[in-house]
DNA sequence: TAATATACCTGGCGGC
DNA sequence: TGCCGCCAGGTATATT
């Protein structure tokens, strides 16, 4: 499921695509789900910027002038962008070059636009962390939080700590940092071991192109049908069971926030 | 205010 | 082989 390295990467492929194009037509049958998108009509692309897991398309009447309304997009679980039109195509980005078809078959995505900046209907958006790769990621203000917060793993996924962790890199980074995902308040130690491992986690699979997962509907692949390599890294997420890399013992799945999580139970004591 | 629970959504998969 | 029900999880919203 697309979470920031994925979205990263879509961002990266898609930018080409639709950098400087004027938006024709937002093609979709669903108003409640995709509201406003009517109002990207005429207007021209002007980039495609990157907040967590959003990607933001801000949107000006002539080119080169100041973007005026943005495209906010949400891939959701199972979101994506496609050359060609599927059995799940959801919505159709009609430009004066091309489309880009919204392929998302369990419809957890979202596109919307908005006024820039404009964030009300978006809260999580609203009230995001620092981009974990970009320098206001810093360790005091995260260590400060972190001493204050409750069970690590949620507190990571609320996204206000750092934008764009979810439940596959917050397994990854909580195994490497060697704290246990239900653990509150942590040490200084924790914080800045935790910190280093949320950037070593996203640069990695940044890299690599994110993760594909097989099975379920999950599977994340980018516009083109490539396949991230990162799931070849995975040390805890979906490896219940499995030997944990680090010192052999079985890696334990349980539920922690409504959320399936994986942790060893040796490097990661409660 | 913060923490926790639930709804949304649908294809894959295991069990019978 | 076919049917049924569980499972996956990011976000918004409701509840505690």
């Amino acid at each position: 499921m697309p979470e920031l390295p994925e979205v990263e990467t879509t961002r990266r492929k898609i930018a080409p695509l639709v950098t400087g194009r004027t938006v024709l037509e937002i093609e979709h049958f669903s108003p409640d789900k995709y509201p406003d998108t009517e109002l990207a009509h005429g207007r021209i692309i002007s980039e495609v910027q990157r907040r967590g897991k959003y990607l933001i398309l801000p949107l000006a009447d002539q080119a080169g002038g100041p973007a005026d309304y943005e495209l906010i997009v949400h891939l959701g679980m199972t979101g994506g962008f496609r050359l060609e039109e599927t059995q799940h195509t959801r919505l159709t980005l009609r430009l004066n070059d091309g489309a880009l078809h919204f392929h998302d078959p369990r419809r957890f995505g979202k596109v919307r636009v908005v006024r820039v900046g404009d964030y009300a209907a978006l809260p999580t958006l609203a009230a995001m962390g620092p981009e974990p790769l970009e320098d206001d990621f810093a360790l005091e203000p995260f260590a400060e939080a972190a001493a204050k917060a409750g069970a690590v793993k949620p507190w990571l996924l609320s996204q206000k700590p750092v934008a764009g962790v979810g439940n596959i890199y917050a397994d990854e980074a909580l195994w490497r940092a060697q704290i246990h995902p239900a653990q509150t308040r942590l040490s200084a130690e924790q914080a800045a071991q935790l910190h280093t491992a949320i950037r070593e986690v996203m640069e990695e699979a940044v890299n690599l192109g994110g993760s594909s997962l097989g099975g379920g509907t999950g599977n994340y692949r980018q516009h083109d049908g490539d396949w991230g390599g990162f799931q070849l890294q995975h040390a805890a997420y979906g490896r219940g069971g499995q030997p944990c890399p680090r010192c052999g013992t079985p890696i334990e799945k349980t539920v922690l926030g409504q959320r399936g999580t994986h942790h060893c139970p040796q490097c990661q004591p409660s």
